[in-house]
DNA sequence: CTTTCATTTCGACATTTATCAAAATATAAA
DNA sequence: TTTATATTTTGATAAATGTCGAAATGAAAG
């Protein structure tokens, strides 16, 4: 992995709501993964300190890293976590520590 | 760690002239391990695209985000990699690869 | 078809930020 | 003490960014 994608992602994630979005997707992931259910954007919206129009740039930047995948189902939006971004980042991440 | 803390190291991390430069300093870090050698920052400089004062500048801000630490011997600065910190922010991407 | 609800786009604004040149500081060397 | 080298501070500037309100779009429901 290049360093400009590698420093994408770490801006994608660099933001205190942008984290905190991405962290409740994956919280939905992990609670949802047996069971086959999805992230709702709907849902987490309420929750969140930001309005839908930030909301939505935020998971614009997020897809556009590939930390995530959207989708649309009927009127709602389908947020799911892309794990082969998150280990590449981690992995690197992971050198420092050996 | 809390969504605050983990954002600073992300965005810490997150411009491509600074992430590089973190990395250079891990390179070193690893290089000179067994050796106790030091990584000196007047060795990087040459090296990079960016002046010396804005790499004092990102040094900073490396440092504040505790993902390094700097230290002066004589003439020359020095900088080490905190490994904890890079392992706790390696550690909350972890949790999307399980 | 009209209404309603979820999401996106647009336009604007205030804030942050990366960068550099020039000056200042710190430390070693001559 | 003077000179040379490494780093930091200051001041300035151009660019990027997070946020919102209002308007637009997409899609289901009545």
């Amino acid at each position: 992995m290049d360093t400009v994608r590698l420093a994408k992602i770490m801006k994608a994630l660099s933001h205190p709501n942008r984290l905190e979005l991405y962290l409740e997707i994956m919280k939905n992931h992990e609670a949802n993964y047996e069971s086959g259910c999805d992230c709702f954007i709907s849902d987490i919206i309420g929750s969140m300190k930001i309005g839908a129009p930030t909301v939505s740039h935020h998971l614009k930047e997020l897809a556009n890293a590939d930390l995530i995948t959207t989708e649309r189902q009927g009127k709602f939006l389908v947020a799911r976590i892309n794990e082969e971004t998150a280990k590449e980042a981690c992995d690197l991440l992971s050198l420092a520590k050996k």
